[in-house]
DNA sequence: CTCAGTGTTCAGTG
DNA sequence: TCACTGAACACTGA
């Protein structure tokens, strides 16, 4: 479920693991469509005996820096996740969810990898539209280097996002979902800015004001922030949001404050909208 | 059985 | 070339 509080909640786990570690011991699913283009023999072989230097993230990219080149590059695609093993060996009551539960590796594992000092981690991916990439000059190449900047690590100043904006011809809810504009940006994190920013999905960007579209700057770094302070726990995130409304398509569907909910279709991507507070 | 889906990419269009 | 749209990808869970 990656945007871009849940890939940092991502890197926080790998980089407690293998931060200053030497990888050990490498094994990948048989899986060529996961390895995009990498060979899987080859990509154990790169990696054994390396140290990561660095856990590294930008938008929903993650990726190690190594002492040497080429680097892992992790995309989680619409399902992936990051996964070490559980700590506590204490049976719970209830019995969790299947691909949950304490079974190690767990299922849909991609990528197990092993580090000195005995830490583990696994990259998950159930609906395998995530990637593992190899690069030399993580930075510099694509998807890194096509990526728009960051809102948590490198968020513009409101004049400068509110004028790249404005500049856009698109509805405001694709923008937002561009990778190249902003980084990080998923689905209902669009949403939520839409609607704190008080703005229909479907404006354009070049028909805001300036005082609208820096307060689309304002909002989307607030939530990204509180999002991230929380590692994206979703129980945690205030009850106000959005978020915790909009799934499902519930034609009944209301707000914290009892605003009803709609649903519209734009490029493609379910928007959930509240429109007697963004028409 | 059907279908939506927290994402990206690419071909096609204007 | 830019900007945008829609389909494709893949497969689980509801």
């Amino acid at each position: 479920m990656p945007e871009l509080p849940e890939v940092e909640r991502g890197r926080r786990l790998a980089s407690s693991v293998a931060e200053g570690r030497r990888i050990r011991r490498v094994e990948c699913a048989d899986d060529p469509i996961v390895y995009d283009d990498v060979d899987p023999g080859d990509f154990e072989a790169t990696l054994v005996g390396r140290r990561v230097e660095e856990v590294c993230r930008r938008g929903k990219q993650l990726w190690f820096r190594l002492d040497r080149g080429p680097h892992p590059l992790f995309h989680f695609g619409m399902t992936g996740a990051f996964r070490i093993p559980d700590v506590a060996p204490l049976k719970l009551a209830s019995s969790p969810r299947r691909g949950e539960g304490p079974e190690w590796p767990p299922r849909f594992t991609k990528i197990h990898l092993w580090f000195s000092g005995g830490g583990e981690l696994a990259m998950t991916n159930a609906r395998r539209l995530g990637r593992i990439r190899l690069r030399e000059e993580p930075l510099a190449e694509p998807p890194l280097s096509k990526l728009g900047p960051d809102p948590l690590i490198e968020m513009p100043s409101p004049a400068t996002f509110a004028e790249r904006l404005r500049a856009r011809k698109g509805v405001l809810k694709s923008v937002l979902l561009d990778q190249s504009f902003v980084a990080g940006v998923g689905n209902w994190i669009a949403d939520e800015v839409l609607y704190q920013a008080k703005l229909d999905p479907r404006r354009r960007g070049s028909s805001l004001s300036e005082v609208e579209a820096r307060t689309v700057a304002r909002v989307l770094s607030r939530i990204i922030r509180r999002a991230v302070a929380v590692d994206a726990e979703k129980t945690m995130l205030p009850r106000t949001w959005l978020f915790h409304r909009r799934w499902g398509k519930d034609p009944d569907a209301l707000t914290a404050k009892g605003e009803r909910i709609e649903f519209l279709e734009i490029g493609g991507r379910t928007t959930a909208w509240v429109p007697e507070v963004q028409a």
